[in-house]
DNA sequence: ATAATATTTGACCGACTAGTCAAATACTAT
DNA sequence: ATAGTATTTGACTAGTCGGTCAAATATTAT
């Protein structure tokens, strides 16, 4: 019995998602993403019973999508010092695929959403904190293992270095989006993550090296 | 001739900078300053040509009075390493101060506003990213005090120490605004910035050890 | 006093805000 | 075919938005 599902629920994610990441919160309109998605407005609300609670939807959807690549490559796989190598790589691929797309640095869109909300909407505070709290776990496997692998020092404090890890790419991110500027980035995250983690650089200079020398850079 | 200069202009500027900060610049309208002022909208619109110049007005009113302790911080006559030591103190005293008065944890005024508006108002836009500068600027001139007094690597990249500086600086106030939570800020913050500058952290820990024995804590 | 100017006021605008709802429609199981 | 449910629609609030403006008022120099 009933309809078949339709696409109206995520085409209604993804349009607010790309409306507010580029834009804001507050400067996006229910009406603007109803009519950027091609959909009543008395549809957006048998989905969302207020603006605030699509938000959340928005950032737990595209937070999902994020993790799927986060956990591959973050996989076990993975040599540890690789991750962070692709971790800067993939920090600035999305936000290079977002100004393809949106014609500026997005940022990053649950820390924009969650800092722009703070003091106003708790179900956006709590659900940013929440992704906060997911990335941080995920960094801190990592590091256990580079710290039972002898990589890194076992005196290490892991959830200190992970917060690090944290804030230094988010940092960063809302840099390049103030302003408007990607240059930099790669280099910048993949240097602090380096940093941070407490590793001699060198090693992954060469790296570099060698990998732009084979893409022709 | 005229009238003699009335406070009505620093009154709003004041209350807008206290609802915007708190909260953000979208969720706080014009009227709710007005209101809260104790102002009428006329006279909002006789000093300013339009919300986001106010906005722009703040952050430069703002700036201005936080540039007056970062400079007596950052004074010549302080020894390089007590100014970092102080900035990460005088970091988390401006989230305390701003904690007790409004009741949250409300992070950076003028990345917060940056972020929110950058891809909405290029004036706020502009403005946050001459802040930036400005404020990347006076870290730039002490660390090429610490080049020159041997503090610091004759190779030091001072621009990019500058930027790895703020960049670390925001993404731990923005993360303490989104968990609103201050406990580790300061600690945080005095530990990333000897990590960047690549300092041994052992003779800082000495420092705070000696000053939280005085002080009792 | 009065003229010139600076500032404040309150009423007003049209556009837009988030959100509601009864009725229409599309689909599916029977 | 039809009954039952899922979805969509469009018209509708009531309040708020940023912004305008002519008139009132306060202040000062003369």
């Amino acid at each position: 019995m009933g309809r078949s599902p339709t696409n109206t629920k995520s085409k209604l994610l993804l349009t607010a998602n790309d409306l507010i990441w580029k834009s804001s919160y507050g400067f996006v309109s229910v009406d603007d993403i109803c009519k950027a998605a091609g959909i009543k407005k008395g549809s957006f609300y048998y989905y969302f019973s207020s603006k605030a609670e699509l938000a959340v939807a928005v950032m737990e959807e595209s937070y999902q999508d994020y993790e799927i690549d986060i956990n591959s490559i973050f996989s076990s796989t993975q040599p540890p010092i690789e991750r962070f190598e692709n971790l800067a790589d993939f920090v600035y691929k999305k936000q290079k695929q977002a100004y393809d797309k949106y014609g500026r640095v997005c940022g990053c869109p649950y820390a924009s959403l969650g800092s722009e909300m703070a003091g106003n909407e708790e179900l956006i505070q709590k659900k940013a904190d929440e992704i906060l709290h997911r990335q941080g776990n995920m960094f801190k496997q990592t590091l256990q293992e580079m710290v039972d692998s002898g990589l890194l020092p076992t005196k290490t404090d892991i959830s200190n270095m992970s917060a690090q890890i944290i804030t230094t790419i988010l940092g960063q991110v809302m840099v390049a989006r103030i302003q408007n500027n990607l240059t930099n980035l790669k280099k910048d995250v993949t240097l602090s993550l380096f940093q941070t983690l407490g590793l001699e650089t060198h090693i992954l200079e060469i790296n570099t090296m060698l990998q732009e020398h084979q893409n022709g850079e």
